[in-house]
DNA sequence: AGAACGAGACGGATCGTTCACTTTCGCCAA
DNA sequence: TTGGCGAAAGTGAACGATCCGTCTCGTTCT
C-alpha cells in the first residue's frame, strides 16, 4: 500500500521517500516511559502529557505513531516479553514454555504492574483488544496447536479437543493472578499449567 | 463506630442523628448512571461529571458515598448479579449455581461490558480490589469450600486439594471471555466449568 | 437545628489537535 | 562533486474542551 503506482517521477522502480527515519531513540524513550507511568498510575489515571514529559517527547510524535494510548502500552508490555526458550521434546516442557515469558516477566521489577496496564488496555480498548488476541494467536495459540496436534497422533492426548478451551484452560489462571489477585505469577507457574492441561486432556 | 459515646445531650439512650437519610433514589439513579457509562465508555474514559448530569445528582453526593470511583463500579456491577438459584444435591448443580448469576448476567443486556469495567476498576485501583477479593470470598470461595469439603468426606473428590486453586480454576476461564475475548459467557459456561472442576478434582 | 441534597463555580490537570520551527534525508540540477 | 530544495520526522508550546476533586450556595427533609 506504500509506493503502489507512481508512474511519472520515480526513476527505477525503488521510489523512496524523503526525509528522516523514524527516531528509534524517540520511541524507546517513550515506550520506556510508557512502562514507568503504567507501573505508577495505572491504566485509568494514564496521562499522555506526562509520557510526553518524561520521554522528552512531543505529543503529536506520540499521537503520529500510537493514535490510540492502548496499543501502546500492549507494544511497551510485549516489548519486556522474552521470547520463550528453546525447550526439547518433553510434551509438559514444550508447552510449559510457552508460559515462562509471562513468569517471568511478572516476576521482574515492575513487570506485572506493566503488563496488568497493558491487560486492561485490551480490555477497555476496542483496537488493543484486537491486537492482544491477534498477538496471543501467533505466540501462544498457534505454536499451543501445534504441539497438541502432534500428541494427539501419537495418542498421548485425545483428539477431540477444543483448541481455544484449551488455550483458555493454560492461560486464564494467569490473568486471575494478575487482574483479580494483583500478584505476579509465583514460581513454577507455567510447569504447573501445562502439567494440569495435559491431564485434563490425557487420552 | 457511629455513636459510641453521646454523653451531654441525648435525651434517651437512643441518640438518633438529626436531618433526612441517605436518598435511596439518588443513589439507585447513580448506580444506574455508572452503568450506563461502564457500557458506553468504558473504565478508562469513565466520567465522574457524566455520572453527575446522567443522574440528575450532585457531585458532592457522588464523593460523600463513594470516594473512590472502582467501588461504585463495583457495586453497581455486583447489584445487577442475583442470588443463586437454589440448588439440590447433585454436585455439578450446587458448584455450577455459584457460577450461574454471572453467565445470566453477561448475557443480558449490557451486563458483559458492566461486568468488564467492574473487573477493570478492581485491577485497576487497590481499594476496588480488596472489595472484590472479599465478594468473590463470600459469594463463590466460602460457599465453595463447603461444597468441597463435603465431597471430600464423603470420598467424591481427593482430599488434598487447594481451596484458592480449585475456586482459580473454577471461575478464572470467565475473566478470559470477559476481559480478553471482550464476549459474554456462551450458554452453559456454568455447568461445564463445574463439570471440569470435578472431573479435575476426582479422587 | 442539623444533615443530605441539587446545582454549579473554582483552580488545576489532561485531552487531542494544531501551529511554529528545527533537523534529517532523498533527489536533482549546477 | 556538491550545494540547494522539499518532504518527512522531530521538539516545544499553545489552544479550547473536558474532567477532577473541593467548595460554596440555597433547598428540603427529619
Amino acid at each position: 500500500m506504500a509506493d503502489a503506482e507512481n508512474t511519472t517521477k520515480p526513476k527505477k522502480t525503488t521510489r523512496r521517500r524523503q526525509g528522516p527515519r523514524r527516531s528509534e531513540a524517540s520511541r524507546a524513550a517513550i515506550l520506556e516511559a510508557t512502562r514507568e507511568e503504567l507501573a505508577t498510575a495505572g491504566w485509568r489515571k494514564f496521562s499522555v502529557d506526562s509520557i510526553a514529559r518524561r520521554a522528552h517527547a512531543s505529543k503529536q510524535t506520540i499521537y503520529r505513531w500510537w493514535p490510540a494510548s492502548g496499543t501502546m502500552c500492549l507494544e511497551a508490555a510485549t516489548a519486556m516479553l522474552q521470547p520463550p526458550p528453546a525447550s526439547g521434546t518433553d510434551p509438559v516442557e514444550r508447552i510449559s514454555s510457552l508460559l515462562t515469558p509471562f513468569e517471568t516477566m511478572t516476576r521482574t521489577g515492575n513487570g506485572h504492574a506493566v503488563l496488568r496496564g497493558a491487560l486492561m488496555a485490551a480490555a477497555d480498548e476496542k483496537e488493543a483488544g484486537d491486537a492482544w488476541r491477534n498477538w496471543m494467536k501467533a505466540n501462544v495459540r498457534a505454536p499451543l496447536r501445534l504441539i497438541l496436534a502432534e500428541l494427539a497422533a501419537k495418542k498421548r492426548i485425545r483428539r477431540d479437543y477444543d483448541l481455544d478451551e484449551a488455550v483458555s484452560l493454560l492461560i486464564s489462571p494467569a490473568w486471575h493472578n494478575l487482574l483479580i489477585m494483583r500478584a505476579p505469577l509465583k514460581d513454577g507457574f507455567a510447569e504447573e499449567q501445562a502439567t494440569r492441561l495435559l491431564r485434563v486432556l490425557a487420552a
